[in-house]
DNA sequence: CTTTGTGCAAACGATTTGCAGGATG
DNA sequence: CATCCTGCAAATCGTTTGCACAAAG
């Protein structure tokens, strides 16, 4: 699951977009963790690399990768949006103590039946939030 | 499923909350209803019977009852908070194509066990969402 | 009469937008 | 060089808060 530069690069120009450094940062930065960090989080990385760069721009390269599905974002707190570069079929754990939101991998529900739902009703996806507490915090 | 206004009071007093026109209002709405609306809506029907309540009061009235456990929050879209007097168990249908959000009936998904996921993680709850295209779109 | 709720307006925080200048392909 | 992106600041939108007055029990 290791990203080389190049890849990364070749990945944003098959979609089409703009290698900017900015972008690469973003994706760069969400590819290799495994948290699912907020807009807050990714500037303050982004700025690491790049000191100038404005939320503006995150949110703008948050939008074009998100334009083209190389990452997608998780709801599941109030009020903030946190981002996933798996972009895969997966559901998610969150912790009711930290906070953290960890990968539910899909076979754990799978046998969550599509056509089950009352008549009439045409299932085109579906996602589990599961909430607990994790190892860490028990 | 149908709430008298005796009814409705007495629920109210008994979770300990005083009841006032605007609070009692915004509780009957959403008795009354199978939809989840948002705090917009709910506002303009509460002001049909006190004109002047304020969204200060809408959210200090939603909060309330969701502190005593009367109504929850649904959290399916981007940005807004919708609201169901529906406390039991269930998950939630929205179409994509209207945005209508409806319930889904919990035993629909009971097979999605709780021990399933990895090793170490207490599971607390967990809901599911749905997403498709409801009849009425087809 | 004590406590809690209401209503107004201002504050908030996350996200979005307008726009002039700058970088990319 | 045409197009798209960046960065600044201001704008938006849902929700929250402070506070003086009013209503509930």
């Amino acid at each position: 699951m290791s990203h080389t530069t190049a890849e990364i690069i070749e990945t944003l120009k098959s979609k089409k977009l703009r290698v900017t450094p900015q972008r690469f940062a973003v994706y760069a930065n969400l590819l290799g963790r495994e948290d699912h960090p907020t807009a807050e989080q990714l500037l303050r990385d982004l700025n690491k690399d790049v000191p100038t760069a404005s939320q503006a721009t995150l949110y703008s390269s948050l939008q074009a990768l998100r334009g083209v599905g190389l990452i997608r974002d998780v709801r599941i707190e109030e009020g903030v949006c946190r981002y996933d570069a798996n972009v895969g079929l997966h559901h998610h754990f969150r912790c009711n103590s930290c906070g953290a939101i960890e990968d539910v991998a899909w076979e754990n529900f799978q046998q969550v039946g599509a056509g089950q739902l009352r008549v009439g009703l045409k299932v085109e996806s579906y996602e589990v939030t599961v909430r607990g507490v994790c190892d860490r915090c028990q």
